[in-house]
DNA sequence: GATGAATGAGTCTTCATTCAT
DNA sequence: AATGAATGAAGACTCATTCAT
């Protein structure tokens, strides 16, 4: 029987959360203090300690939240029927990821960097991240059978590699974006079609 | 006389940096102290000092050091003629990446990781980045004219979208090689050939 | 009903008290938290607080409940009439306090040790202490007295010196019992009799 | 090859365990912070923390110092041969244990009471102390057979037990002197003396 | 009265860097 | 030139205590 309300609880969670992704993406998770995170959530270190464990626990939550919502953003394009053309699907995947940058202090595409050089070195977070990206690419999977079906893959192509060629798509877009900042969804869309052979023999 | 102690200079130079990579792999680029790579080199604290004037500098000169190994790695692949076909060139030079891993304690897609990650808050290292990255992608550029002149790029599509596509293919095998470990360079160049049309009437 | 009232307070002050030596005498005074008591007790933060003003209130209740139980329990033997020999004096008292290890989770002599040392550096525990200590050694001094009329201790001996000498004689056992764990009061209680002379000629 | 001689290391060790030490004894082992210490010894922190890593190991190494320190101290009084009469050689003993006082801020009585407490909760300290009285008492139990031999002891007694009550005493001097502070080494033994019988039919 | 969330000063410890020898 | 002992400013985290509800 808490004093506080389970949504006053929630939301002081994501006050922490958002504070904490703001710092991380600004500085790095190791150069982001604990008080730079408790500063900029406006709270006492007991009260942020009282929600997250620890500085490890805290990019566990952090990450782990930020990997809900890129599901809940790019989970309705896989469920799209008809299903788009694997250009357009890959389109809107990315297009998904880099509005998530919309929001002040949080760019996805940074954070994604970020937790991927974490994964490296904590196992925990890695599990989280296989659970995260395993599943997705399932999914692609299943949408590379279903374009099989409708002609728009190579009948004896693997699904699965083809759903790995992807998945690598769009975590590269992820990295060049962030590197070089000069590549919209819609180039990678180009590039893809533009690979499909160049002759009239051809497509 | 100082001939030879240029030579030494550059062994000990690289002793460091080998000792850094190994520890940076492993714990990450700040997890790993000063400490552990002075005695990881076997040196005193002094003499990397004399080295690198900074953990920063030593970090800088390390993802160069890396960067200028891919280079050497991956440039002959671009020079190659006659020019592989799209699938092929991506597969050489995804194996050429996978294959730095051989070396004990260097796998050059953690380390990728790392040095994206650090990128994003060290403005130097980004510089540098970019100085590899875009020349990188302006040689697959060139190559993606080359391949329209040969008939296996479409002729209308636009080189600059072609390279940004496979230098995200590229970037993206490495992330996702690295996190989830079951990618082969040859699954992306399957799938990659899969994603052609599937049938002669085409999409 | 101020009545009912008072027995709940006296019974929560207990159930506190109890957590709190439950949780001393295995972390150590310093070591256990305030929360580990709350806890232990079942209780609020702020109920606790209520009955103690503080850590260190708590800490000094809890001596002086134990004070006054060790008292309780040793108080009848140094009233019994005859007067047992001083052997067999000694084997009560520290048996009448190694008994008091039969509780769950409280044992004297560990307890005793935290309280002597706590008390080195909190005056108002000292005070309390020498409060219990020094009327002891006066009814032993007391006792002695008795002795010397009964032909038990030298005529001429100190009383004083006698009564130092029993107090010691309890106190240390509590330490080699704490600390070795390998002493009975009967060992003592012998030991004492064989420090007697060894012959007829004696000393 | 340090650049520092064993000396100056040696010295520097016993000048922080100095500085512990004086500042232990006087606001207990926990209230005592390290940057109490830091300060204590004049050096700095990571000059403390190159000499014990850490406030446990610097406690362990200050007890166990202490402990070599009265070895030294009350090793001779033991080996003395013809061995002391047991009052005498018990006052030998405690007077050893209370020069010990003389060093300014150095009392070895209260540093003995905080010892024992934290061995409750510390398993390295309680070997170390066990280590410690275990072999003291069994000297003392050799010293007990010399005693009837001499027929300063009854033959029949069991000389483990006379070690463990003279052991007793002597700790249980050190209890009551720390926490009354009106006990002599003197005064327990005549209180010793006068325990033996009182009158000619003697025991 | 009771609750337990919140406070924030204080702890231990680390580590990049320097500089006397 | 080389060494490695020393520095000391942070950093992560704790916990006795308070007070709004």
């Amino acid at each position: 029987m808490p004093k506080i309300s389970d949504e006053r609880r929630a939301a002081r969670r994501k006050q922490i959360l958002e504070a904490a992704w703001t710092r991380f993406q600004k500085q790095g998770l190791h150069a982001t203090t604990m008080d730079d995170i408790i500063r900029g959530a406006g709270l006492s270190a007991g009260a942020v300690y009282s929600y997250f464990p620890s500085k490890e626990d805290l990019i566990l939550a952090a990450v782990t939240d930020s990997l809900g919502g890129i599901r809940d953003l790019v989970g309705p394009t896989l469920e799209a029927r008809p299903l788009p053309a694997p250009d357009v699907l890959v389109t809107q995947i990315m297009a998904a990821v880099a509005s998530f940058t919309a929001r002040e202090g949080y760019d996805l595409r940074r954070i994604a960097l970020l937790g991927w050089s974490e994964a490296q070195r904590n196992d925990r977070l890695r599990e989280t991240m296989k659970g995260f990206y395993l599943p997705f690419r399932a999914r692609l999977e299943a949408a590379a059978g279903q374009w099989q079906a409708d002609g728009l893959v190579h009948p004896q192509a693997s699904a699965a590699d083809v759903a790995k060629t992807i998945l690598a798509m769009v975590l590269g877009f992820v990295v060049q974006s962030a590197l070089l900042g000069d590549v919209e969804p819609a180039d990678i869309s180009r590039g893809l079609a533009g690979l499909g052979p160049g002759s009239d023999r051809a497509r």
